[in-house]
DNA sequence: ATGTGTGAAGAGCTTCACAGCC
DNA sequence: GGCTGTGAAGCTCTTCACACAT
């Protein structure tokens, strides 16, 4: 069945909710409360929750433990999901010192850029390698996910490089198209088109 | 009458691909081709811009000229739109080190930080100021839009502060609700929830 | 002939409202 | 009584299809 990707989107506000309200001593919790923690309506928490499972008790609410382990697994959270980082520029340094990765089921396993200068650099225990080994090194490590923080000029061949090393997911920071076969997954995050977003309504 | 925020989104894409054909030399374009360079279906091209007049000349096109600027006009980026930023960590310093924000409109004219050694350092010729002065700055410089870098902890307070200093919009790094009256409109860019998306569809 | 502008149809997501279980 | 699970209604955005202008 298809899953519209706010709602996945919205699970993962929920788990972040139910880690906060696991350290605050809650043990159930009402798609109400749960959703005023994230600014959901309950109606639309319990309508999520419904794609997936049956997980409430009526009457009661959600038990907090057994809720976050099936959003976890929902979300293929589980084990911490590597990923390869391609340009460590200042959005690329910016993603690898995000702390709280890790935390939240993340991991760059490996980093890449084209710089000579860089490559070589240990940045947070992680060695910056070329560009060059990037196809070798993804299959080797079985990576399927990716980041790419290259300049716009340099992301639609760096993209390609990706899909053929098997990956297939692609989070850009570059603010154009990446034409990719349809079993690859592109989310693009694009600063400058957020910003004119907010100027048209000011 | 309302616009869709996709719409809006569009419309900077499409700007985008109207300043590269101009440079490529073309007068004219239609929706189709238009579409193609942003992966838009060319009816909603003509949709899009339907909403704000009638820009075409059936059995023409458009004028890339004559568009580009209607664009501009609508989006209200015919002149530079200051920004305030805040926080100057990995996420703040990889915006101010963002070239081509200014040929896109924007510019970040304010940098705060609270970390006193932080505090006075000039960054690509701006100089990072104590958010103690945030209020009195930003009303100074009659700011209606910031960019929010900090960590989660201090983000609401800082929202808080923001509005009350006249902020009529916010782009926010920290993945949590900002509780901001409706007046300001808010927009967050949360890397953790886009990856957890696409391990969701992998 | 060509390509826009647009009402209407279609698709997708959200919200409602209430039956059903605790 | 309290709260979930869910079909149906409602709403919003997208796509279609064609009249119409050049």
């Amino acid at each position: 069945m298809h899953i519209p990707d706010q709602t996945v989107g919205r699970l993962f506000a929920y788990l972040r909710a139910l880690l906060c309200l696991a350290e605050e001593g809650a043990e159930t919790v009402s798609s109400e409360r749960l959703g005023n923690t994230c600014q959901v309506k309950p109606s639309a928490v319990r309508k999520d929750l419904s794609y997936f499972g049956a997980f409430g008790k009526r009457g009661v609410g959600y038990d907090v433990k057994g809720l976050t382990e099936e959003i976890r697994s929902i979300l293929n959270l589980e084990m911490v999901m590597k990923a390869a980082l391609v340009g460590v520029g200042n959005i690329g340094k910016a993603v690898l010192a995000y702390r709280g990765f890790k935390a939240e089921g993340f991991e760059i396993a490996l980093a890449f850029d084209s710089d000579p200068a860089k490559v070589g650099q240990t940045i947070d225990g992680l060695v910056i390698e070329d560009v060059s080994g990037l196809q070798q090194r993804i299959r080797d490590e079985d990576i399927k996910l990716a980041i790419v923080a290259v300049p716009v000029s340099e992301a639609p061949e760096v993209a390609h490089r990706l899909a053929g090393a098997g990956i297939k997911a692609i989070l850009s920071f570059a603010p154009c198209p990446l034409n990719m076969p349809k079993d690859v997954k592109v989310t693009c995050v694009d600063l400058a088109t957020e910003m004119a977003r907010l100027i048209y309504y000011l």
